[in-house]
RNA sequence: GCGCCCUUCGUCUAGCGGUCCAGGACGCGGCCCUUUCACGGCUGAAACACGGGUUCGAUUCCCGUAGGGCGCGCCA
């Protein structure tokens, strides 16, 4: 909204801490961000909130940029708050200047007991502003005993509104809010003021995050304002929760993305998902982005939250695998060591959980397998009667009609102890198809009930 | 404890006072295809949390209750 009325490409920011994987809930934020930068040809900044120095690694912001990369996500940008903190001292400076940042020197231990006691007197636990009583003689008295201050910027005490883009109209008293501590007693940031000082410098046009950041919106608000920027556009989606019902915080084990893709769920699948659950469009799986950007609108986030079940993730990956033309997955074929060609993939894709399963049936087909056998003579008479190469597709229709004439055994028990012989398996693609596949030497083979 | 948000089929949701004996999608059941299973196609069952109001009329508006999420850090 710049005066000039000029357009701004708008500019995103995904700002993980580096303090552990991500989880489809984060992801969720990612993909949000994500298709609003496609849609409106905005840039996306990745921007590692690092300023805990004691849990933030760099394998993690490793571990984050190739999970996101994996998702299909390129940042346009990548910071790091550790490397920029030139930036957040000088608008320490200038907040010290205009006194919304005062020095407090309570422990935390005191603090903890001032809010426990508050808490036991059913009064909100707000800080109570008291380091503002400290005359200058007090201040030094406590400096002299080595304590060292920690910095809280002082709200303005009134209501804080914004026009939330997924939320309506949003209002926030910031009396019933703390005084934020801004710089810790050791002289180190905490996330509040460099995610401010960060959303001007990068001049972040929307923030788009999950909804735990709501009151966090009013206070960061005054804070753009005392530093005399404008704040961006704020859209604050609801969580995810698990399919029990429960917070999904507490436990991300099987839910981080690494754990996805090694479970072989495809990367658009997990998309998908992210993209669609908890809006008003239908969740299916959606081979990319373009066609993801069809329905996207961030008017269409519901504002409950959505349950995600990784069950179902499962279901939309294989319809998802059944629809992936060869060309697509010829690559990782080859890498699986289950590539068997465009005719392979044609009559095996449709019984496919995951794309790793091709290397089940590539086995099956091509290689090794212990035939189940329950009626030998059955299967003998099948062997007599083995049409001579070439097989097609017309092979199986032929040879299972003389068997039967042969037999008379029909339907199921016709078929099924063919399948066991010929497949070990008791479901999979259609025989017919199959069969050339196989080729006539591990047929005859197999149903003579040898590897 | 206080504050904010949420509550429609099992799940994600449409619905913004009469169009709703509530629509779609996933899942589930059935049928068809396949002289087997799976894939695929078609089809069916399935919901307005509860209690008060407001109104000629509430899924839709208001209040309360219950349930859930989030927040109240020298975490992010």
């Amino acid at each position: 909204m710049s005066s000039s009325g000029k357009l701004i490409a708008p500019t995103v920011r995904f700002a993980p801490s580096p303090t552990g994987r991500i989880h489809i809930g984060n992801a969720r934020t990612a993909v949000f961000n994500w298709l609003y930068v496609l849609k409106n040809s905005g840039r996306f900044v990745l921007r590692f909130d690092d300023t805990d120095r004691d849990r933030s690694t760099l394998q993690f912001e490793r571990d984050i940029a190739s999970d996101l990369a994996w998702l299909g996500i390129v940042p346009d940008l990548m910071v790091r708050q550790s490397e920029r903190f030139d930036l957040y001292r000088q608008a320490a400076d200038r907040l010290k200047e205009i006194h919304r940042l005062y020095p407090c020197y309570e422990t935390q231990q005191e603090l903890e007991l001032r809010r426990k006691r508050q808490l036991a007197r059913g009064a909100p636990p707000i800080y109570d502003r008291s380091a503002l009583q400290l005359t200058d003689a007090e201040r030094l008295q406590l400096e002299a005993k080595g304590r060292r201050p920690h910095w809280r910027f002082l709200l303005e005490s009134r209501k804080v509104g914004w026009t939330d883009l997924i939320r309506g109209p949003q209002e926030i008293d910031t009396a019933t809010l703390s005084d934020p501590v801004l710089i810790r007693e050791d002289g180190s940031y905490l996330y509040t003021l460099p995610s401010v000082v960060d959303d001007i410098d990068l001049a972040i046009t929307h923030v788009i995050r999950g909804e735990d950041h709501v009151v966090n919106t009013a206070v960061q608000i005054q804070l753009f304002e005392a530093l005399g920027a404008e704040p961006p556009q704020f859209a604050h989606h609801s969580l995810l929760i698990g399919a029990d019902g429960q917070g999904l915080s507490k436990r991300l084990g099987s839910l981080s993305i690494a754990g996805m893709r090694e479970r072989g769920i495809e990367a658009m699948s997990v998309a998908s998902v992210a993209a669609l659950i908890g809006t008003s469009e239908s969740v299916h799986p959606v081979a990319g982005y373009e066609a993801l950007l069809q329905g996207f609108d961030l008017a269409h986030v519901s504002r409950a939250p959505a349950r995600f079940d990784e069950e179902e993730l499962r279901n939309l990956n294989s319809k998802l695998v059944h629809e992936l033309p060869y060309e697509a997955v010829r690559a990782r074929l080859k890498a699986l060591d289950a590539d068997g060609g465009p005719q392979f993939w044609q009559v095996v894709r449709g019984n496919l959980a995951t794309l790793n399963d091709a290397q089940h049936w590539h086995e099956v087909i091509y290689g090794a397998i212990d035939p189940v056998v329950a009626d030998q003579d059955f299967l003998d008479a099948a062997r007599r009667l083995l049409p001579p190469e070439p097989w097609d597709d017309s092979t199986w229709t032929a040879w299972t009609g003389r068997l039967k004439e042969e037999t008379g055994r029909r339907g199921k028990a016709l078929f099924h102890p063919l399948r066991l012989a010929l497949t070990a398996n008791e479901a999979g693609p259609e025989l017919a198809a199959l069969l050339p596949l196989i080729g006539r030497d591990r047929v005859a083979r197999r149903l003579a009930g040898e590897r």
